[in-house]
DNA sequence: CGCGAGCTTGACGTTGTTCAACTAGAGTGG
DNA sequence: CCACTCTAGTTGAACAACGTCAAGCTCGCG
């Protein structure tokens, strides 16, 4: 792998790294590709790696013990995995999965603590970026705890078509069954929202493309509460 | 002030920082008494201060607009207070509330921030008591996501018990309506709740001070989800 | 062509909220 | 010392929100 290439950590690393620091980091670090539906870190497993996300989108999933699943939040490259455990050394607490494919680089904890270490702006670096995630997944508990369902279905569509496509038109890589795991509801709930929302022509739906017609109205929603 | 006969803050500051940098702290810092019910940070306000939490127990409280709060989780010292603003700039997401009486240290963001630019192990450590709190939230979280009113109640007791205060018997500094805010339902559910234990003898509420008489059967109903 | 996963719909039951009325205790002022 | 008020706590009934279930549909893929 060549480090020099990617972006985001690379972009870190060059900025704050010495070359020896770069060089060590690049020995003990491994660059996979995820394809959609593949788990990059366990829930449960021993954070042996620090995960950083170069392209792609992932969401951050709890798994309960009567099997269902919790999407915390979702984020897009580039973004830094793990982040809980740059701070503990705790089996990690959620699951990383990829929704789309996703270049990933996996570098071993122990050798990346030990640069940071000695490199406190490195590590200022990492953490802002880490604790990112931390901050969408409040913001999310947030709409969970204080909002009616389709306050919340309104928000998911938002949040996606603002901060992960970037794009009021966008294909959905979401199932209807993520998309009430993320809202912490039914999935027919879900279902039936979007589809009332197609009748009222606040978006669309053709295939897995969603386009918001009226994005006024679907803040108003959300904003209702 | 005398920094150094205060605890938790303290003892990372003497173990991490030079002499020189822990006098530059103490000069612009100001240690605070507040009264049960008073507001440490607030909501909306700028990230001047980073809070030090050295004696009593802080609610991390959201207010909706809707004149709904939230409780996203609850800490007893010793603990780091804006933690979320270690990491950014923003404007603070949430209030840090007194619902004991509570000793806090205050200490001016941008000081701080250069101190933790020289020395990365320092920062490493308050970075690690800062993301305890994020921790317990999202914990929190996943409790609201994934289990019914009657497991959650379950579960703030437990927490309350284990985790703040540390005995079976304790004074419960939570009204009813704040431990609805914590469990995100009504406060309704949580007397309902509350009656229906004390009956059946999981638990027993004289005034202020509550018993729990039968952990495991509480347990028990935490899991159920 | 047939299978299966994802999607859709409506009926039904449960959970939890809202509302309104009531009680108890604490603080205030005459 | 007694109203008066204010807040926290309590209770039950009516209601709305939401989840569950069961059945049928669609589309892509082997």
């Amino acid at each position: 792998m060549d480090l020099k290439e990617q972006t985001i950590f690379t972009e870190i690393a060059l900025k704050y790294l010495s070359e020896e620091d770069f060089i060590k980091i690049e020995k003990h670090s491994v660059q996979l590709k995820f394809k959609k539906g593949e788990t990059i870190l366990k829930q449960g497993h021993q954070p042996t790696h620090i995960a950083f996300l170069q392209s792609g989108i992932v969401k951050f999933n709890y798994s309960g013990s009567n099997q269902k699943n919790t999407i915390l939040t979702l984020v897009s490259a580039p973004k830094i995995l793990g982040g809980a455990n740059l701070f503990y050394r705790d089996n990690y607490l959620f699951s990383f999965i990829a929704i789309e494919d996703s270049d990933v680089i996996l570098i071993e904890t122990n050798v990346l603590f030990e640069i940071m270490k000695t490199n406190s702006i490195f590590s200022m670096a990492l953490f802002q970026l880490a604790s990112d995630m931390f901050k969408k997944a409040i913001m999310n508990f947030i709409s969970v705890a204080n909002k009616q369902k389709e306050s919340r279905i309104a928000d998911i569509i938002l949040y996606l078509s603002e901060e992960i496509y970037c794009n009021t038109r966008f294909q959905l890589s979401l199932t209807r069954k993520e998309l009430a795991e993320f809202a912490c509801c039914s999935a027919e709930n879900v279902i039936m929202t979007l589809s009332r929302w197609q009748n009222e022509r606040i978006l669309s739906i053709f295939g897995k493309t969603l386009t918001i017609i009226d994005l006024d109205k679907l803040k108003y929603i959300s904003n209702l509460g």
